[in-house]
DNA sequence: GCCGTTTTCGGCCCGACTGTTTTCAGTCG
């Protein structure tokens, strides 16, 4: 079992890139930590454990210096350049580069002119006029250093909207952009369109027969609290919500190329450009340019970008520089809402859902599934909201007997028991087989270490009746972290106990991440996708798990509920238990 | 520091904006 996780690995390569640039290194120095960070950061296997075989150079961006590095961290713990150049490096300066228009550079001229080691120094020496004695520095920037810091730009990680909210913006604004009479197209791009947990700000762009005139359109948008245009073709403006948003518009036949380049990710972007001068040409928002001939193709459509450079069209999701430029890629069959033949976790009015039991089995119904597990939350779960032992016996009379009266859907009665912190679930065995269906979650202490943590869910995913986990890393989209869970750990427990792992719905989870529903669908874990939904007009919140399996280039073949009743009733553990 | 349908050395993505420059460096997306 993996001893170091790939994370601990990119977080250290990230912390190198850092000090490295603080330091003044050369850039594809600093370039190449960065990428390898990520490239440990979404492999799907230990790259620890690939060290020990001696086979990490295989992974691209680690080579010699990096495989030393890496090795030093499996035998060791640590990397001794990171001590050193924490030895020689402030602590303070990173914080400094995160404010707005202050990066490396900027950061070391001051630490080497004005012994600038701090966010609280810097304060001090804009107020006094000091920052404009700096080489290369004047009173401007000064201002903006000192209206950032007043704006608290160092104190608080910028905001992120999670994707839900962004759509539903991003939707209204693109809306009432179609009507005004230059429209040609309006698409949302950036992360949003990506499908992303959450974005920063909102792109839109468009393509109009007078793209002044509908960038300047944007201003008179209701879903707006303020606009206006930010250069020609451009206009920036800011929702009732906080969320920023940038337009920009071409005209049609650049429409591709603008989409495209948009949409992004950044690293696709960088990639999709190191590859096509490889090929000769160069691409930007504006066009291809062809070294021979030097001439710039426009391109009205996406499809054209990709194919003059003999590529694939790529779906939004997978652009993330995780292996779709590739030679020889080709794009997977991805899992789609409608591939889904049901839902196995949602909650009814017994515990804290506000729809019954039978308005739940009617919406999944409608949905066309055939078949829904009931799960409320369990025994110990609090709030009012627990279901004792005496109340789930009766909920078990109940969903057979509304099981018998619908046609055509099989109703599962189950649970979504909590994980105890000694990883038992909070239900006497006894009661648990007599259910169809068993989510375990963890609900309660989040606070463990990553041992114990670890310990109580690979317990969890070896009991008998526990058939899914349920939220595996428990983390909240924009505002809370991770419990400290050795997921490698978890996935290899998963698989080997034939314990399913889900993709939560809930927009504010998608818990399991793209990353690793990836990594455990790739060690063969069966994946669920599920709503959680706690309302009937919230099943349709699969379609966010629905991204995140996207985003992990999941086939319905790697989906256990794209699968017939029948098949997927064979998956349960209580079905092998009885085989 | 990585990497090879230009290369084992010399490259390594594109364009806009800003402020400080008088030709460009740094930052950002």
């Amino acid at each position: 079992m993996a001893d170091l996780s790939n994370t601990a690995i990119a977080d250290a390569f990230d912390e190198l890139a850092d000090l490295y640039e603080l330091d003044g290194a050369v850039v594809h120095r600093v370039l190449a930590y960065r990428t390898a960070a990520k490239n440990v950061r979404n492999a799907t296997v230990s790259v620890a454990e690939l060290t020990k075989q001696g086979r990490v150079t295989s992974l691209p961006g680690i080579g010699k210096t990096l495989e030393e590095k890496i090795r030093a961290m499996v035998d060791t713990g640590t990397i001794p350049a990171l001590g050193k150049l924490r030895d020689r490096i402030p602590p303070g300066l990173a914080a400094i580069t995160r404010l707005p228009g202050v990066g490396p550079k900027r950061v070391r001229t001051m630490y080497d002119q004005l012994g600038i080691d701090s966010i609280e120094a810097l304060r001090e020496a804009a107020e006094t006029g000091r920052l404009r004695d700096a080489k290369g520095f004047g009173p401007k920037f000064e201002e903006s250093v000192l209206a950032a810091l007043d704006a608290g730009a160092a104190d608080r990680p910028a905001q992120r909207t999670v994707l839900p909210t962004a759509l539903e913006v991003g939707e209204q604004v693109a809306e009432a952009l179609r009507a005004h009479p230059a429209a040609v197209h309006v698409e949302i791009a950036g992360s949003a369109r990506r499908l992303a947990d959450s974005v920063k700000d909102l792109d839109i762009v468009a393509a109009a027969t007078d793209p002044a005139a509908l960038a300047a359109a944007l201003a008179d948008v209701d879903a707006l609290e303020s606009a206006g245009t930010a250069g020609e073709n451009a206009a920036r403006g800011r929702a009732h919500n906080g969320l920023g948003i940038d337009l920009r518009v071409v005209e049609p036949d650049q429409f591709g190329n603008l989409l495209q380049h948009f949409t992004g990710s950044a690293r696709h972007n960088v990639a999709l450009r190191e590859a096509a001068v490889r090929r000769g040409v160069h691409i930007s928002e504006y066009g291809i340019l062809d070294d021979e001939t030097g001439e710039t193709t426009r391109c009205a459509t996406e499809e054209e970008v990709y194919e003059r450079l003999g590529m694939p069209w790529i779906p939004p999701e997978l652009r993330e520089d995780r292996g779709e430029l590739a030679k020889g890629f080709e794009v997977p069959r991805l899992v789609t809402v409608e591939d889904l033949r049901g839902d196995l976790h949602c909650h009814t009015t017994l515990s804290d859902g506000r729809s019954t039991l039978e308005e739940m089995a009617r919406a999944a119904q409608a949905r066309g599934y055939e078949y829904l597990a009931i799960t409320d939350h369990s025994a110990t779960h609090g709030f009012g909201d627990h279901v004792t032992p005496d109340e789930l016996r009766r909920q078990i009379e109940r969903v057979r007997a509304l099981d018998d009266e619908i046609d055509g859907m099989h109703l599962l009665v189950g649970t979504e028991t909590n994980i105890l912190p000694d990883g038992r679930p909070d239900y006497d065995d006894e009661l648990l087989a007599e259910l169809d269906w068993v989510v375990g979650s963890v609900h309660t202490s989040f606070n463990m270490t990553e041992k114990n943590m670890t310990a109580r869910m690979v317990a969890a995913t070896e009991h008998p009746w526990i058939d899914a986990i349920g939220h595996p890393t428990g983390r909240k989209i924009a505002k809370r972290e991770p419990y400290k869970v050795d997921i490698d750990a978890l996935i290899e427990a998963a698989a080997r106990t034939g314990t399913m792992l889900e993709i939560n719905g809930a927009p504010d989870r998608r818990d399991l991440d793209d990353v690793h529903a990836r990594a455990a669908a790739e060690a063969g874990v069966n994946i669920l996708i599920d709503s959680d939904a706690h309302g009937a007009e919230r099943l349709e919140h699969v379609k966010w798990a629905v991204a995140t399996a996207r985003r992990a280039w999941l086939g319905p073949e790697q989906i256990a509920n794209t699968r017939s009743w029948k098949a997927f009733a064979g998956l349960r553990k209580r079905a092998k238990a009885a085989a």
